[in-house]
DNA sequence: CCCAGTCACTTGCAAATTGCAAGTCTATAG
DNA sequence: CTATAGACTTGCAATTTGCAAGTGACTGGG
């Protein structure tokens, strides 16, 4: 395999996930979302451009796979795939560092899977 | 406390980690890297206005710290700060996933400390 | 049928950030 | 003097980001 800046494990996981707003897509992901609009309404504002951006990067690197929930409209939710579960220890990591070094900061709880009876 | 994005301690990291570089120059101080050339001679090639810039914002934020070992000329080495050292966590967490999925990654040798007597 | 609304994106720029090369400043070595 | 080293700065060009608005498929109501 050829690598983009150098062979350093870091390195290679900055060149796909060092960016502001990538780890906060898996962090939606991990915490339990799975749709566009649930994304787009996490606190942080992720422009939609950036967003769909991000999700094509995230599915070409293997991290997310993209499926399709229903037909007419064609919906689609995104689910992590083993590459992208085993992420979680590295989010893991940061929210540990982040609680001890910023007073204020809270882990962000769950999302329950409310879909799948009809709500409309 | 007032946060740029959100509350959460990973988007509170990422506004002051979440680049291509920050991390790889907190990757060379706890490899035991300390001088400007240091991380210049890392294998990524780090323009020099960008490790500047990134050096002075980790300053601010408290993770390194800037410290005169001679004058005249004046030079500095940078180190980890007690909170630039908790961050050995999340990049361990990186490494661990990325030798995973990408095989042929190998994590860098850490630095002897080479200087100290005279070389000059 | 017509119209408003939802969802998942695109498109069009302006603004901010990056990357590359070259230059600066202080000081020592020959 | 002249050259060299170390630690940065400066000047842009090239990317990337952020914001707003637009698009296309479809649904539900009147």
């Amino acid at each position: 395999m050829r690598f983009k800046r150098s062979s350093c494990p870091i390195t290679v996981m900055l060149d796909t996930l060092g960016d502001k707003w990538t780890l906060l897509v898996i962090r939606d992901l991990v915490l339990g979302k799975k749709r566009y609009q649930e994304f787009m309404a996490s606190p942080e504002k992720i422009a939609s451009n950036i967003l769909a951006n991000r999700l094509a990067k995230l599915e070409t690197a293997g991290i997310i796979a993209r499926r399709a929930y229903q037909q007419k409209p064609a919906r689609y939710e995104y689910l992590l795939t083993k590459k992208g579960k085993g992420l979680s220890p590295v989010l893991e990591a940061i929210v540990v560092w982040g609680k001890e070094h910023y007073p204020g900061t809270e882990r962000f709880p769950t999302v329950k899977q409310g879909y799948g009876s009809v709500t409309r």
